[in-house]
DNA sequence: ACAAATGTGAACGCCATGTGAACGACGGCG
DNA sequence: CGCCGTCGTTCACATGGCGTTCACATTTGT
């Protein structure tokens, strides 16, 4: 564990796992990023700066699992952390999808020092610079990320911290029907072990919250699972 | 020039330089997305669909001033092109620098074509969600893999789980006959044992929600079993 | 014309899902 | 320290959709 000593702007970055690699610590020291290295989501919050972290480089090659709990950990914080950079393996790419939500760019492993470089570089850029309210909308839905509010054809929700979750990941791949098995894993976590009907029960939570109009909005589709909204070409 | 003919909920996607490069073109149409070559901007002004660039994907390593040209060309425009990917080679890395607002990713060429589906993919998904679907079409009928929906003439099919089940592994092998036996043993289960004539119920009732006009999608070779659409040496 | 194969209508019965309620962990508060 | 409210989870029960089956009608091939 250490620390670049060149002056940045920004904040440390956050490194997982602990300890980093060598090559990474050698990119990150060479283009004057400060950074810290930590092993779990308990490391990133008593290891964080007064100011929050800079960013994130989250290498999943060695320990894939801990790398996306890590990842969804500090999406979920109140803070949450601003761009998270993935360091994966070619034979991880498959593993990037339905998993969009947990980072901002991605890096092939090995890597390039300067790619790695660029997209750090370019990240920080985006992030500064451009001020996005994170919003996810879907027509009468819209759930602001930052706030952790929902919003119903202009009325709050007043949801818990899993329906949000719930909804959240929903209605961010609207149309598309995910087994039980799949919610569990995407929105509980990889390593939930309990039952499946522990969905249904917050999927009638949300609907009855929804309201008697909108709660059409998650639609059962029999012997496979839940969607969200109508499909993009229904009509 | 030319196109992806598997159907993509999203725009075609602008592609620089005009003709295209061969690992490209590979890739997007493996990847069903539509595309189009443009060679500068005045090409991409002409050929812009109705409804507006669903993308670009610049190829930087032939033409870069060209390419950086373009791209600055698309961010002015009174409708900036949503995800601009970069398509670069290792040694102009540098050029990215004080460039970060021509681009949303980049790319390095040669590129691994699974590394550029994903980014496409997470680009997209950034921009609003519009992800290409997984598409099983044969002719009137349109199958929906994600959203478990079907469509057949422009109008939604409400089949039930088997019914789909069923129809997607017959509109999966367009022309082939499949005796009822290998159907429950491909559609039903490995382990299956039941009755035969299971399956001439869940034709029955395809056929009925197929509606009079596309009954005959399904058609019944006496004493062999059943065929989807037309056979291949039929006239 | 006969038999085999397939279409047709209806009924049965299981299982996936909806529903209500209770349990237990956790945190705040007096 | 103990009470209480919140929230995630689980269980038991109700129900209705849907897969399956059967009996009978119709078609097809020889």
């Amino acid at each position: 564990m250490s620390a670049a000593d060149t002056a940045a702007a920004t904040e440390p970055v956050l490194v997982f796992p602990d300890p980093a690699p060598a090559d990474l610590v050698q990119t990150l020291d060479l283009s004057g990023f400060a950074w810290k290295a930590v092993g779990d989501e308990l490391g990133a919050t008593r290891h964080e700066p007064d100011s929050g972290w800079g960013g994130a480089v989250v290498c999943a090659d060695t320990d894939p699992e801990g790398a996306f709990a890590l990842c969804r950990a500090l999406r979920r914080r109140d803070a949450p952390v601003a761009p998270v950079l993935l360091l994966i393996s070619g034979a991880q790419l498959g593993e990037l999808e339905l998993r969009e939500d947990l980072y901002d760019d991605f890096c092939l492993s090995p890597f390039h020092p300067r790619e790695l470089e660029a997209r750090l570089r370019h990240q920080f850029w985006r992030s500064g610079g451009g001020v996005q309210a994170e919003l996810v909308e879907y027509e009468p839905l819209v759930l602001n990320l930052e706030t952790y509010q929902a919003l119903i054809a202009g009325r709050p929700l007043d949801l818990t911290y899993m329906e949000y979750e719930l909804l959240k990941f929903l209605a961010q791949h609207p149309g598309k029907v995910f087994t039980r098995e799949t919610l569990l894993s995407r929105v509980w976590g990889y390593e939930y072990y309990g039952g499946a009907r522990t969905v249904d029960v917050h999927v009638r939570r949300l609907r009855a919250k929804l309201g008697e109009e909108y709660a059409n909005l998650i639609q059962t589709v029999r012997s496979v699972g839940y969607r969200f909204g109508q499909s993009r070409w229904a009509g």
